[in-house]
DNA sequence: CATTACCATGAATACGTTATCAAATTTTCA
DNA sequence: TGAAAATTTGATAACGTATTCATGGTAATG
């Protein structure tokens, strides 16, 4: 009953031929006669054999496997990307290594490592906080690694994205033509490159245009979560502020609900236009406004470019800028 | 430059010990004189020694990796039992490998070789659709696999869910209290026994015990997607239907909207239960009324049943029913 | 002090492939 | 037809670790 796993060895055996030549043909190596070829193959189908990958990956060195890190799977933007990413590196019969980071500097540093031991051909990194030691052990690592969604602001990393402080300046100019004067900035951590570099530089680019003063009164800086949307209104709703980019959906909508909970009129008396235009946008009342970030293309492309890079491809550009559209629903005027 | 692997032999060489002795160290085992433990790990630190998990995984014949079938991660339900999967996973040192599977058979049963190949511990699937020839391919398999979020309805397979005929029921039961004669139930395939075996059962003896004949035009047979949901709002809205059990958030969000639209009063002219109560449910308004499936608890505890199972541990019940609570929002009287 | 039991260690081998290189076979062409 | 070239094949050595079994050393026992 326990069948034994059979082995290259075995095909061999019984096809008559050496392992060397088994090999050839379950790799598609053209050095093999016709005639043996199927003979082969005729063995293997009979016997059900199916090459041990792990072995495989020792004597090849490559694993045909790459990991992947981000901080929540359960972020519809992330999952959009890993979405991207699976259906391309399948299609080049990669697996891919899930590895949740929770935006952890920690546990980033060991789960990399992790990957490492494992000896995955490449890694695609998401995530925008990324500090030096990170960043050093990127470096140190002899396998390539992309980073998706964004960008290290030093550019030492291949990376896809978006161009993000354009994005904020063309939604934060809109809501300056809607002849809105306080307009809020909100966002998730000052301290990730794409909120406290990109995002708010285009924020003070579209405000200036304007000129309209930069008041540091009117950022928020927050979580991006749903909750965090909900308290922020009541704030918001006794100032004077009459519209807000908000840098993440979920946030959005914590905001627009608690604006409506406390009978702020969307768009008539606030505005709202929020970042990455995920399946939540359209899915609340009134839908939102927003930056048509490319999830899906931006894991496919990165997983594209990580294929070159595990190839040793030359590749014309490492930085990759995908463009975005502007989504303009019912939460602006 | 070019930094070449070391392995347990420099180590060994260095350290003036054997390999076998640098071995038992990095797996901790006990037999080995504190003394030369030091002196071992000493030198692993100053040449930054990592094991290689392939050549690892080729000796022991384990891989400390994990596969996971999912339709789909980019469906908030099964991102938050892949995000219960993996937390407790990476607790137990495994990590997981990815695959989606979008509900085709041929691909689940290639994705499920290919894990094989790469001499996975144990498999966790997740979907509704199970047909014959991937139930056989899960049986031949060596390797332990753990059902979560869904049952095979023959119970062949160790699994972790909830119950799916009760929690209808009291949704069902609570429509007919409120006064509702013509409760419409709305699903994705009847083809998956989720849907065409226990949920419909569960609306069935609801309306049995409330002595309403079942009519079979009430039953709506669709997909699992909010614009699916707003398509099918106008048939609402045309019949005297005042009153529906939706088996998927994104669903009933998309009948939400589209009733709404069609100015629907929810919940006074129209009341909704959904299934899931993943975040969507109270992000929309009105909120919904869901069944609260323990979803992050379901990949948990899938994990953790695998990992007994792959110890060859006794596990006194291999079929788990969690338990589910209702959440009863403004979707409902 | 001699004997036994135990603990710590090392040598050698297995794990299942791929890769290298030489040998054997076939084809080509004068 | 014979030599050279091209093609096909096989023997064998990696790949980097865990594991088994034997052995030497050390502590315990009488």
């Amino acid at each position: 009953m326990a069948k034994q796993t059979i082995t290259i060895y075995d095909v061999a055996r019984e096809a008559g031929v050496s392992m060397a030549t088994v090999s050839r043909v379950v790799n598609g190596n053209p050095n093999v006669k016709p005639d043996t070829r199927k003979k082969v193959n005729e063995v293997i189908e009979r016997l059900d054999y199916h090459p041990n990958a792990v072995a495989r990956g020792l004597a090849s060195k490559k694993s045909t496997t790459i990991g992947v890190i981000l901080p929540d799977i359960t972020e519809m933007f992330f999952a959009s990307l890993a979405r991207g990413i699976d259906d391309i590196a399948s299609m080049y019969k990669y697996n891919i290594i899930l590895e949740n980071s929770d935006e952890d500097v920690d546990k980033k540093v060991e789960v990399l490592e992790n990957l490492l031991a494992k000896q995955v051909d490449g890694v695609i990194y998401m995530g925008n906080a990324i500090d030096d030691r990170l960043r050093e052990a990127f470096k140190s690592a002899r396998t390539p690694v992309v980073f998706a969604g964004s960008v290290d602001d030093k550019h030492s990393m291949p990376s896809v994205s978006i161009d993000n402080e354009a994005a904020v300046y063309e939604s934060v100019r809109k809501l300056v033509e809607n002849k809105n004067k306080k307009i809020a900035f909100i966002s998730g951590p000052l301290s990730e490159p794409v909120n406290g570099k990109f995002r708010i530089e285009g924020y003070k680019r579209a405000l200036a245009d304007a000129k309209i003063d930069f008041n540091d009164n009117l950022v928020f800086e927050t979580s991006n979560t749903y909750d965090d949307g909900i308290k922020l209104a009541s704030q918001i709703a006794s100032s004077d502020i009459t519209a807000a980019f908000v840098a993440n959906d979920s946030l959005a909508v914590g905001l627009l609900n608690g604006l409506q909970d406390l009978d702020v009129k969307v768009p008539e008396e606030f505005e709202i236009i929020s970042s990455n235009n995920t399946s939540l946008a359209k899915m609340v009342r009134p839908q939102i406004s927003s930056i048509g970030h490319p999830m899906y293309d931006t894991g496919a492309v990165a997983m594209r470019l990580l294929t070159k890079l595990m190839n040793k491809e030359e590749v014309e550009e490492r930085n990759i800028t995908l463009p975005y559209d502007m989504v303009f629903r019912q939460s602006t005027k």
